[in-house]
DNA sequence: CATGAATGAGGCTTCATTCAT
DNA sequence: CATGAATGAAGCCTCATTCAT
C-alpha cells in the first residue's frame, strides 16, 4: 500500500473503515494512523471528514458498478442480467457478513448539514436506476414507460433485500427478492 | 408536557430527537435539556443512552404497528390490507419528509457493541413479517408456504420503498413498490 | 444476614466492600444494594458515607484486636506474644491476599476534611501501641521508658511489614520484620 | 512555570496535586486548570489519568532517590549512610507535614485495574531495596545473604516509619525507627 | 509533505445526598 | 423503615479541526 500516493492511501484506508465500522465510528485519527499519513497532509487533500467520505463513495461507486456489471456480463439477455444481480448481491453481502450498502449506511444517521454525502448517495442510486432502466429498454420487450416502471420495482427489491439482510444478518431476504424479481419480470 | 412523568418525558423527547436528528447526532445533554430533567435523574431511569434508544424503539413499535393496523382496518380482505399498507407508508413518509424507518436508521451506523438496539430492530422486523404472513395465511388463498414466500416479497418491497424514498426524498419508490405488490399478490 | 438489624447489615456490608474494594471504589448505592436496605433508611442511621466508614473502623478495631489477642494468648511470656504477632500478620495477610491494613488503606487518599475517619485511624494505632507497651512493661524486663522505646520499634516493624507486603504482594516483608523483632527483643 | 513545555507543566502540576490531595481527590479538570492547558492537549500527551500518575511517579522516583543519595553522600561508611537515611526521612516528612509516601498513598485505594500505577510502586520499592542491599554488601561486613536480610529489616523500618508518622502526624515513628536501625546494624 | 502540539466543544457516566411518598 | 425519584457537581475522555515547525 506504501507505493500509493497519499490521497489514495487515505481514501483506501477510509473506505475500509467507513464501510466496516461505520462513518460515525471511524475517527480522523484512526484513518491517518492506519494510512500512515500526517494529519496536516490529510487536511491538505481533504477539507473535512465529510470530503473523505465523498471520495470514498465516489470510488466505491466505480468499483461497485464495475463488479456488478462484470458479474452479470456472462448472461445473454438483459432480463437474465437483472435476475443475476440478485446473485451478485448474495455473494457480496455474504462475504461482508451482511454489512449492508455503503450508501444506505452512511446517510441514515448523519448530521443534517452533510449534503455532499447525501448527494453522493442520490447520484449512486440514480446511476443504478438508470442502468436498470437501460437494460430493460434495450430488451425491447417493454415500452419505455413500462421498462421504467418494472425497473423501479426491481430496484426497490434490491434495496429492500440489502437493508433487510443487514438487519436480519441472514440471506433469506435476498432469496425472496430474487423470487419476486423473477415473477415481476415474466 | 410537564404533567408527564420524568421517564415518559425522556422517552418522548428522545424519540423526537433520535428519529429526526439521528441517534449519533443526539447527545444526552440535548435530551435532558429539552426534557427538562437533571442528568442524574435520567440515569436513574436509564442505565445508558442505548437503553433510552431501546425504550424509544419499543414505544415506537407499539405506535407504528398500531397506526398501520388502524389504517388498514377498513379494508375487508387481507390482500387489500397489504396493498393499503403502501398507502400508509405514503402518508407517513410524506408527513415526516421522508425521514425513513426508525429501525433502519438506527442500526446502520452504530457502535459494534450496541446489541440491545440491534435486537429491537430484529424484533420489530420479525413482528411486521409475522403480521404479513398471518394476513396471507388467513386469506386461505395460499398454502402456508406460499403465503410466507409471497409475504416476504411484500416485506422486501416495503423496506426497499422506505430506504429508497429516504435517499431520494421522493415518493416514487413507494408508488412503484405498491405497483409491484399489486402484481405479486394477484 | 437477614436477621440482623438494618444498621448492622449496613456496617457489615460496607466493611466487606470498604476493605476489599477500597473506600473510594465503593459507592453508597452498592452498599445499600448488597445490604438490602433502602437509601433513606441508610441515611437515617448514618449522616454520611464517612460515618459509615467510621462505624466500619470501630467494629474492625474490636474484631482485629480481639483476633490478635486470641491468636497470641497461647504464648506464655509477653515477648513471645509480640513475636507471635508477626505470625498473626502472616496468616491474616496471606488470607486476604495482602490487601493490607484497613486503617492505612483508608487514610492515604482521603478528602482533606474527612477528619472523623482519620481520628479512627489514630485511635486504632494508639490502642495497638498501648497494648504493645503494656505487654513489655508487664514483663518487667525493661524499664518503662525502655519498654516504650522497644515497643515502638516493634510497632513500626508491624506497620512496615503490612504496607510493604501489600505493595509487593508477597510475604517476605512479614518474615523479615519478624526476624528484626526477634533480634530487637533479645 | 510558563516557559516549560505543556507536558512538563502537566506532570509538575499533577505531581503537586496527586501528592498533596491524593490521586482520587485530584480531578483532571483541576490539573488542566492549574496547568493552564486545554483538556484535549492533555490527552495528546497522556492517554489517561493513570498515565499521568505513572509519569508523576517516575519523575518522583528520580527526584526522591536523588535527594536521598545526595543527603547521605557526606557519610563515609555505608552503614552511616543507612542510618542517615532516617534523618533524611525526618527532614522530608516534617517539611511535607507528614503527607507520607507518594507510592504508598497512591496504591492503597486504587481501582483494581490500575496496574500501571501499581507496577510503578513495585519498581520504586525494588529500587530502594536494591540500593540498601548494595550498600550493605559493599561494606563487606556481612555475607551477601546476611546483607540482604539486614537490609530488608531496615527497609521495613523505613516503610513503617513513613506510614505511621503520616497517621500520627508526628515524628516519633521516625525517631524510633532510627533507633531500631542503629541497633540492628550493630 | 510529515510531525504532532494545541484547542473548544462536547461526548457519556457516576457521585453522595435530599426529599416525597 | 422501604422505595426510588430527583438533583448539582463533577467525573474521565474524544471529537474534528487548526496551526506552527
Amino acid at each position: 500500500m506504501k507505493q500509493l500516493g497519499v490521497k489514495e492511501r487515505i481514501v483506501e484506508t477510509a473506505s475500509e473503515l467507513f464501510y466496516n465500522q461505520g462513518y460515525n465510528q471511524t475517527g480522523i485519527n484512526q484513518i491517518i494512523a492506519e494510512a500512515g499519513v500526517a494529519k496536516a497532509s490529510m487536511y491538505q487533500h481533504f477539507r473535512s471528514k465529510e470530503d473523505i467520505a465523498v471520495a470514498y463513495l465516489k470510488q466505491r461507486h466505480i468499483n461497485w458498478m464495475g463488479s456488478l456489471q462484470d458479474f452479470v456480463s456472462t448472461k445473454t439477455t438483459n432480463k437474465e442480467k437483472l435476475i443475476a444481480s440478485f446473485d451478485y448481491l448474495h455473494g457480496w453481502l455474504t462475504e461482508v457478513s451482511f454489512r449492508g450498502c455503503g450508501w444506505q449506511n452512511i446517510i441514515t444517521d448523519l448530521p443534517s448539514d452533510h449534503d455532499k454525502i447525501k448527494n453522493q448517495a442520490v447520484l449512486h442510486k440514480n446511476d443504478v436506476r438508470a442502468w436498470v432502466h437501460k437494460l430493460l429498454k434495450e430488451d425491447g420487450e417493454y415500452s419505455d414507460k413500462q421498462a421504467e416502471q418494472v425497473g423501479d420495482e426491481v430496484i426497490i427489491l434490491l434495496e429492500g433485500a440489502i437493508i433487510l439482510s443487514q438487519i436480519q444478518k441472514n440471506d433469506w431476504p435476498i432469496t425472496a427478492a430474487k423470487g419476486a424479481a423473477v415473477r415481476l419480470l415474466t
